[in-house]
DNA sequence: GACCAGGCGCACC
DNA sequence: GGTGCGCATGGT
């Protein structure tokens, strides 16, 4: 089944794929602004290719899924609004900055929005695996971990079943070049969601401290792993990673610093950001892609 | 070859 | 409750 879904502009769909662009497992086509997801609909893994048809203003999309007897297009639709932001005013998010210090960078990066990962496991699974690396290596020990032990379906690859992961033995991520701790962390991790002591669809309801509480619990889940998996896994729009040594260094950039900034520091001044901090950061990291 | 990457836990004090 | 260190490997 196909349909048109238009929402209100601005939307730069085109920024959001050259973000995308560097994760390996996606199948994207910047010139023709096509992406083609992995998506979960209930327990239904759902391949959606998403197709930007209108322009910066009026964004339009064309959506395509195979026919699926549980999943309707209503659903496919209010996924893909939550992933893409695309009900998040971003018109009134730049003017909001526009008072701030970091309005240039929302006058140069107007209308991007902030895209979440598409699957809730699989998000948490990335952001332990990213932690510390850099980013090209992280994406390709993603792509090994997935390509290894997920699946792929219909043109999308698919994380594996918290399950799967679970009975896997540490020795078999080493192979892939995962460091001991790394691989513990994931298979771990992965035991607590199958056997039911973590369950992350129920984190969904809670706030941002009680799901930090939650996760950092966890051994091999730190602060900057819980505020990535707000951002990125839950879509939620106040985080500031102030351990992220991407937004350190894009800070000392921004503010033409001698050395990356003390925590104190970023902390102080990402208050006036509030409540959009998730958006201050995707713009400090949007400043330093080269 | 050293040093840093979208951190974290653990061993020490 | 703070500080120092190891971790695997790629990029600079």
């Amino acid at each position: 089944m196909e349909w048109t879904h238009v929402i209100t502009g601005p939307y730069n769909f085109n920024q959001a794929l050259k973000r995308l662009k560097i994760d390996p497992l996606l199948t994207l086509n910047v010139v023709e602004e096509t992406l083609t997801l992995p998506i979960w609909i209930e327990d239904n893994p759902v391949t959606v290719t998403v197709k930007q048809v209108g322009t910066f203003e009026e964004p339009m999309f064309h959506i395509q899924v195979t026919d699926h007897e549980k999943v309707t297009k209503e659903a496919i639709t209010e996924k893909l609004t939550h992933l893409f932001h695309w009900d998040t005013p971003l018109a009134a998010i730049a003017d909001f900055f526009e008072k701030t210090e970091l309005a240039h960078l929302f006058q140069q990066y107007r209308g991007t929005p902030f895209v979440c990962d598409s699957q809730l496991y699989g998000s948490l699974m990335k952001t332990i695996i990213h932690q510390q690396l850099n980013m090209a290596f992280a994406y390709t020990l993603t792509e090994r971990f997935v390509k290894s032990f997920g699946f792929q379906h219909e043109g999308a690859w698919f994380y594996p079943s918290p399950e799967k992961v679970a009975n896997l033995e540490p020795a078999q991520l080493r192979e892939l070049q995962f460091s001991q701790r790394k691989a513990e962390y994931v298979i771990d991790t992965s035991r607590m969601i199958a056997e039911g002591d973590l369950n992350l669809n129920e984190l969904v309801q809670l706030p941002n401290e009680q799901v930090i509480e939650t996760l950092v619990k966890i051994r091999g889940i730190g602060p900057w792993t819980a505020e990535n998996f707000l951002m990125f896994g839950l879509g939620r729009m106040d985080l500031f990673p102030i351990q992220d040594i991407g937004i350190q260094n894009a800070m000392k950039k921004f503010y033409d610093w001698e050395a990356k900034p003390l925590h104190a520091v970023m902390l102080e001044k990402s208050k006036e950001w509030k409540p959009y901090r998730t958006y201050a950061s995707l713009y400090l990291w949007e400043s330093i892609e080269t």
